[in-house]
DNA sequence: GGCAATACCGACCGGTCGGTCGGTATCCCA
DNA sequence: TGGGATACCGACCGACCGGTCGGTATTGCC
């Protein structure tokens, strides 16, 4: 991961000598603060929640929630780049690891659907919701990242085709660029109306998105 | 359409003996206040557009602004309303006109997209977007309408799987609630990434999420 | 114990927000 | 020509925003 541009600017911190402890805790309560952060600006959005509500979440003074981060951006690119890495871990990592490719597609299915429903990962939904309050240089290093996820999973559909032309008779004629944007949209779209307690769960939703897709792709 | 509960509110107006070109100018300049105010919420986000903002884009002061309407979340309500009557007039209405299921999922699918697309109706995508901002009583309203739409995605999905089972050996094992919110994701989705001069443009995108869907549900 | 560095507080700042209000120019109809 | 409604302005309000800063406990190492 290239060093975030906040972190760089952080007093003298990384120059001294090392305090084993010390750092250690720091690094804690970043975390903590994160993963905070993006509940509440899951549940309330990011730019109707105010630092002054994140400290409070954290039992927190506003100053003391500024020691450990400089500003409100740098927090919501944190969480948007945590949840690039999570993605990068949990799902483009996993999925790599499988050489069919029939069934490497369906296993990142089944894991970006996994990663987006997990109730504890909320900074999945902050950086599928809130782009726009970020400053445009970092939009761009996350839609970078955004890319990239886009292209793997592009390629991905592309070697699924050519495998079912090569040995069964399927056609196979929707473009994987199409398909990779629709499985996203499908797949990314589901926080904005999937109740736990509904009729329509996890356990349904993976098997069935993953029929349709294939379907779709090998039609 | 039920009355607005901001309609409701305002002055003694209605009550009034009716004076034809006031109540035309004062419904035209709503009107064309929802469009800008609905172009910059599109481009700048809810919270982030101020009434000030609003009011300049219109060359107007922020007093005048408020002439016409009561508050900011009037605004975006009478907004995400207008965003349900227009599906509901270019989307439901013209696809509810043809008997053949499969004909009707088409048309469904192709003026959906359309409707998003569309750089005139920026208050689809101020729909899709901005949920969080408005208050419950009035968000309750819209998810309601949003819930009709999508119940009525899913029957037409149940009546081309029904024909399809019919006519040919399809199968259909994908439950049309599933392939309803697959469908709307996929295509209330576009807006996070399409740019019209991409590759990937609407002429294209229409057919190939068609043949996408209808691969997946008659798989 | 002494000494940094850390963690944190709470008062404070300039600015902007949504919204209000008294006043005025304009327009339509009688 | 007068009068009432409409359209609009611009100064203003209290609240709250993101962010700062001087000061103070606490902590871990020598």
């Amino acid at each position: 991961m290239l060093p975030s541009p906040f972190t760089i600017g952080i007093p003298a911190r990384n120059c001294l000598p090392w305090h084993p402890m010390a750092r250690e805790t720091l690094v804690d309560s970043r975390k903590e603060i994160l993963r905070t952060a993006a509940r509440l600006f899951q549940q309330r959005g990011y730019d109707a929640t105010s630092m002054n509500d994140v400290a409070a979440a954290l039992k927190l003074s506003k100053g003391g929630l500024y020691h450990h981060f400089q500003s409100k951006d740098e927090i919501l690119f944190e969480i948007m780049n945590h949840a690039m890495e999570l993605t990068q871990e949990r799902v483009i990592g996993p999925a790599s690891t499988i050489a069919d490719p029939v069934e490497r597609l369906r296993a990142l299915i089944r894991l970006h659907i996994e990663v987006v429903l997990s109730p504890r990962d909320r900074e999945i939904t902050v950086m599928l919701h809130e782009n726009h309050p970020l400053p445009p240089a970092l939009r761009k290093r996350i839609n970078h990242r955004k890319k990239e996820y886009v292209h793997f999973v592009e390629s991905l559909i592309a070697d699924v085709q050519k495998e079912a032309q090569r040995t069964r008779t399927a056609k196979g004629t929707v473009s994987p660029r199409a398909a990779a944007f629709a499985l996203l949209g499908m797949i990314n779209w589901i926080y904005q109306w999937y109740k736990p307690e509904g009729e329509l769960q996890a356990n349904n939703l993976i098997p069935q998105f993953t029929e349709l897709l294939f379907g779709g792709i090998l039609a």
